[in-house]
DNA sequence: ATGAAAGCGCTAACAG
DNA sequence: CTGTTAGCGCTTTCAT
């Protein structure tokens, strides 16, 4: 029992006594192989650890593996664009071991663009799916006909359950708003007044991907010994100046202290009515390091960030795929990322590091 | 021109009309070629874009490079048991690319056993080495010796300028110390009272490295509007009795509220005395995922953690040094990590998540 | 159904 | 000095 030494696949044909080309079929369950040989190969590869070796499998093979990816237009929205910053180095690092990344990009506001792209993308037979599911039917619909292609896919961003992927890359939303609450709570228990929850309607998806969120923000403050008081504010409008009207009436009527906004481009319209009318004392917690949040927490005008880090959700995602179609490894069915708090104080520490690859 | 051609070194043999073998005596500088082969080789270089493929470079080659590894022994200390925690998946990782990583260990308050090893360690002649330089002046003794032997180095955990390593991975500790205080500061600033910094004396060392932090708290907290007052403590105590004896006095000289705890292992200490004389109002920030530290922060005993993530910088140095090796990328002279804020309320999500690698 | 053998692109040892 | 060739471990084709 030589631990260091390596097992190749021509060790397993002499233990068990068959060719290299048997032991390779049964592995991958190629050709045809007789019920015997099947049953030798299959005992010593119980007993013995194999690991195949990656670069000579893909070496050997001139097999180009397609990985599709579904999102939104990244030119239309800071935090898709973020998402997405880390594509292109994360097609260089897999070119080598042959496998291609395909991006088909949709319209964030559009559904049926969603539906567009998701039938160009069937349309160049990829060999697995990434995506982030953001209009619920249609992502079905594109769930379902996936599994009939017997593709196997990813989501990310957003979890749907009844969509049954191979895996699920994000944040567990309901413990993300405990949070969010927890620190709103840190910087204004003091004052008098309610917390509110601030829903920037653009189009009918968000409700459903929020809510848990402000589920979670809601418990945390009722559970408190003394408990929160909670709101809830949503704001339909169409210009900025629409928005500001209907924010500071909500204040007012609510005696608001603190805001907790769910988006990540909430933050900026937010921010920027506070500050024409002088309610300095009204805390902020955001989501996501798009420059605009950033330069707001390092001005002070938000108090806290919640990083999401959809960047290393796709490059994730690819990951459990690439493993998944070069070794069949299952990745685990949920994948959930931590729960960052940024500060002033950590900021830098988080924007300076380019610590991506991972 | 076809694009998608790859370049193979065939090829450039073929276009400079010399042999494969010449091609890749040009390309590494081995052995001897003559002027006009070198030369002929060079200008189809220059005119074409070669890449070579890794894949096939480990595969074809048996020289299996060694990396070095110098550390505490992970049995001494929770947080070293945790930075060395992914060794295991980490050398397992690398296996393929021929690349091994052995370990060496030495006996955390043992500044001699720290040379014993870094020589050990020379013994086996690696081709890089990965170390955690906690005895500045065996440090720099070990680091002049591999610049002489040209052995690149990476230095983890502890900065050490002078030592000039090939790249340095791990945080800032000025800015660590300003971001714990923000904190303390957070939870008791509307009660009166010190804030202090608790240095647990185990060995000399730990003052050089843990000034930075006391620096960056102390500066926070005298630059606020309302400037808070900070102390420092030190207690070098064998029993805990003695400990909590020393750290009651302190606590009343002083009127402590809060205490910044800059050592992993210090905050169950601390926690214990706070717990035994009823002193439930004095707030801790202390560091790292350690178990006792995740079990202090649940029961809500310590308000903070930031997390360094060793585990994390060990990985990232071996992928530097690997990188390194295989393709001469030099890595980032600093490789500074987010300054990790936990609570009660993000803990689980970074306890359950296992995305390590990567 | 199975074994033998020819690659994949690169390295390194070996003749000249 | 230079060309040739035998691997590295796996895939894939081709006989048998």
């Amino acid at each position: 029992m030589d631990k260091n030494k390596i097992i190749r696949i021509k060790d397993i044909a002499k233990l068990s006594g068959v060719s290299v080309g048997t032991v390779d079929r049964v592995i991958h369950e190629r050709g045809k192989v007789s019920e015997v040989s099947k049953a030798k190969v299959e005992k010593v590869l119980k007993e013995i650890n194999y690991t195949p070796n990656l670069l000579a499998k893909t070496l050997g093979s001139n097999k180009v593996f397609k990985i599709a990816l579904l999102a939104p237009h990244l030119d239309e929205d800071p935090y898709w664009n973020l998402a997405l910053s880390a594509l292109g180095s994360t097609q260089k690092e897999w070119q080598p071991y042959h496998i291609e990344i395909l991006p088909f990009y949709f319209e964030l506001h559009n559904a049926d663009s969603y539906h567009k792209e998701s039938e160009r993308l069937l349309a160049c037979n990829p060999d697995a799916v990434i995506s982030a599911p953001i209009y619920l039917p249609e992502a079905l619909t594109f769930s379902k006909k996936l599994k009939v292609m017997n593709i196997p896919f990813i989501h990310f961003n957003t979890l749907i359950t009844e969509a049954d992927p191979l895996a699920f890359i994000g944040q567990d939303l309901y413990q993300s708003g405990r949070l969010a609450a927890s620190l709103l709570n840190l910087v204004c228990h003091d004052q008098k007044g309610s917390l509110a929850t601030l829903h920037i309607v653009q189009s009918i998806q968000h409700s459903i991907h929020f809510q848990d969120k402000e589920n979670g923000f809601n418990d945390y403050c009722k559970a408190l010994a003394s408990p929160q008081k909670t709101t809830s504010i949503l704001i339909n409008a169409h210009t900025q100046e629409l928005f500001e009207a209907s924010l500071l009436k909500a204040i007012n009527e609510f005696e608001v202290k603190g805001l907790f906004i769910p988006t990540s481009s909430g933050a900026k319209k937010t921010a920027e009515v506070l500050r024409n009318n002088h309610l300095k004392d009204i805390k902020i917690v955001g989501y996501d390091l798009i420059q605009d949040n950033i330069d707001l927490l390092r001005s002070g005008e938000i108090e806290f960030l919640i990083n999401q880090s959809p960047n290393k959700q796709l490059y994730r995602g690819v990951y459990h795929l690439a493993h998944h179609l070069l070794f069949k490894n299952p990745p685990p069915k949920k994948e959930l990322f931590p729960l960052e708090i940024i500060t002033r104080e950590n900021i830098d520490s988080y924007t300076c590091a380019q610590i991506l690859n991972q």
